[in-house]
RNA sequence: CGGGGUGUAGCUCAGCCUGGUAGAGCACUAGCUUCGGGAGCUAGGGGCCGGAGGUUCGAAUCCUCUCACCCCGACCA
């Protein structure tokens, strides 16, 4: 293409309203154009990487054995009363209605769709397994789009959703799923990690996110140097602590005044917060529940949700409700409580610690689970920092933020069960489908893939999926028939070679075409000036070296290909 | 939805406090010069000052109401 042709829509100033440099740098190399709130406009240079991410995702989708199909974004209410999610879904659901006034909405997912699709065409548990996948644009109205096209409302997904008669079968795509997905975002060539997650709302048994390591990601995820144990911070877990030793100090009350918050008990009792009990109290829909974590650790909120008659998502008790249970705020602890306990292993393995006494202004020392208070059940409760140890390898973890690109799930039968999607097994009774979801935010991916690979003077593509392989910058390009010829020739032959080459053929500075075409992130340059020509040679630069070099005319086809190769 | 902030030329912003009839840089158009890392000079075009109402002789500026957008929190690809 010529950028003759071309909307070359650059930007030298950066808009007001773009927070990260993945925004920044789409506006500017003119790939994105904001209409609304988390609706965007995609130029030609944008799409052309749309579309390049879009092709590896097909690529790999078909490789792994699923079949593409379309499905329409605005569905029927119908089916998601069905699902029961036209309740439960909320506002980020776009509700609309026809002329005739039945309700749809604009397909934020496709799990009923798909669904009320296999259930009319798949009879047979012969037919099983099936996988189906679709890339289209998706609308969730999210309650603060920002970031881009990184958190938009409309955006382009691959979902995809398969059918099986069994969780062994669901397994077995699982993992070719997870590999596809490994193979797709190498590709890309995008550092991530597949992380274990939270199953959330859509539930089900296993579930892998795939996130791109970023800075700017919004989500926390702890990684284990040393093996592949990756996890959303808000399932992670750490090593087992060492067993509880047995109690050595008798059990005494000690008047600690206002000291109250874990670090003034420290002060005052001259002990180390490792050594004191924390209480958090939590509102459950059977009452209150009563949550213990050693005084230098934190509950995870998502964590501490889950435990049985937690309201999810978590809401701390009331001083009321905490007072009728046994509890003195301020001075907290496990003795004489009339409600549920839970406690973190961690806090479960402390011996001889330091807790509230549940009496004003007062603490305990040297108390010990069992012996002066019953034992607490023990659930998984506190956040992993970085530091702690790995639990699969015991090497020290690490942690790090990252985007969410990709997501699997093991759904089960959740839907399928409720839309009554069965299948007829080998013995003919009918049942429900095992199904697993998969997703990848392909728009997501192309903000994602510029937070990584950037530096200040604008993209640096990875060679896949660049807006074009090479540029081919002349210069005086109206000024010299030569140069003109010459770049004109080299580009008809790159383009004969099947090369996707992009001629900047402007007539302006050189330092103007420079900049654009590093800002817009082509990972090869030609320049073609009188200079070189005279020489016979052709400068090339790959955009990630500072050094350009001297090609013979001649050669630069081969050239070109051999760097395109690698 | 709560808290904070911003709307003035295509973009980045000044002007607003202290009312007096619209500005700069970049971009755009034309001409001349320049031409291997975002040129210089000259001459131009372009704004219902987000919208509505009010105060005033007079409102971008003061008041009220609205709309849009951005940032911080709970959701997700």
């Amino acid at each position: 293409m010529r950028t003759q042709a071309l909307l070359l829509a650059t930007l030298k100033e950066t808009p007001a309203d773009a927070e990260i440099i993945s925004h920044r740098l789409m506006l500017r190399a003119g790939m994105i154009r904001k209409l609304a709130s988390g609706l965007y406009t995609w130029l030609p240079i944008g799409l052309r990487v749309l579309r390049k991410v879009e092709a590896v995702v097909r690529d790999e989708m078909n490789r792994a054995g699923a079949q593409e199909v379309l499905m329409p974004a605005v569905q029927p209410a119908e089916l998601w009363e069905e699902s029961e999610r036209w309740q439960h879904y909320g506002p980020e659901l776009l509700r609309l209605a026809d002329r005739h006034g039945r309700s749809f909405c604009f397909g934020p997912t496709h799990e009923e769709v798909i669904t009320d699709l296999a259930r009319r065409e798949i009879r047979s548990y012969r037919q099983l397994p099936m996988n189906f996948y679709q890339i289209q644009t998706k609308f969730r109205d999210e309650i603060r789009p920002r970031f881009g096209v990184m958190r938009a409302r409309e955006f382009l997904m691959k979902d995809s959703y398969s059918f099986h008669a069994d969780k062994a079968s669901l397994a077995a795509t699982y993992q070719d799923m997870y590999g596809a997905y490994q193979r797709i975002f190498t590709r890309l060539g995008l550092r991530f990690r597949a992380v274990r997650a939270d199953t959330g709302s859509i539930g089900g048994d296993a579930s892998h996110e795939f996130h791109v390591l970023a800075d700017t990601g919004e989500d926390a995820i702890i990684t284990c140097p040393a093996c592949d144990y990756a996890a959303n911070v808000e399932l992670a877990q750490s090593a087992p602590p060492a067993a509880r030793a047995a109690a050595a100090c008798a059990l005494q009350e000690v008047a600690t005044g206002d000291a109250h918050a874990i670090s003034a008990v420290a002060k005052v009792l001259g002990v180390t917060p490792d050594r004191i009990l924390k209480a958090v109290f939590i509102k459950g829909d059977e009452g209150p529940i009563a949550l213990f974590v050693r005084g230098d650790h934190e509950v995870h909120p998502i964590k501490a949700a889950k435990i049985p008659h937690a309201l999810n998502p978590l809401v701390f008790a009331s001083a009321e409700e905490i007072l009728a249970a046994g509890g003195v705020p301020g001075a907290l602890g496990p003795s004489g409580l009339r409600i549920a306990v839970y406690a973190d292993p961690a806090a479960l393995a402390l011996a001889d610690f330091v807790c509230g006494a549940n009496r004003p202004d007062t603490h305990l020392t040297g108390a010990n689970w069992g012996r002066d208070f019953p034992e607490a059940e023990g659930f998984d409760l506190r956040e992993v920092e970085a530091g702690d140890l790995c639990p699969q390898c015991g090497a020290v973890l690490e942690r790090g933020r990252g985007i969410e690109v990709g997501h699997i799930f093991q759904l089960g039968t959740k839907y399928s069960a409720k839309m009554s999607a069965t299948f007829l097994t080998e013995a003919g009774e009918a049942q429900p489908f095992v199904m697993g979801c998969y997703g990848i935010g392909v728009s997501r991916v192309v903000a994602a893939a510029i937070e990584q690979n950037h530096d200040e003077r604008g993209i640096i593509w990875p060679t896949p999926i660049a807006p074009f392989a090479v540029a081919i910058v002349p210069i005086g390009f109206n000024k010299s028939p030569q140069v003109a010829e010459a770049a004109t020739q080299l580009y008809d032959l790159l383009r004969a070679a099947d090369v996707d080459v992009l001629l900047d053929n402007r007539d302006e500075r050189p330092g103007v075409l420079f900049g654009d075409m590093d800002l817009i992130g082509i990972p090869h340059r030609l320049v073609i000036g009188d200079r070189g020509l005279k020489a016979g040679v052709v400068e090339y630069k790959a955009r990630r070296d500072n050094q350009p070099e001297d090609w013979p005319l001649d050669e630069v086809v081969a050239r070109l290909n051999e760097r395109l190769r690698h």
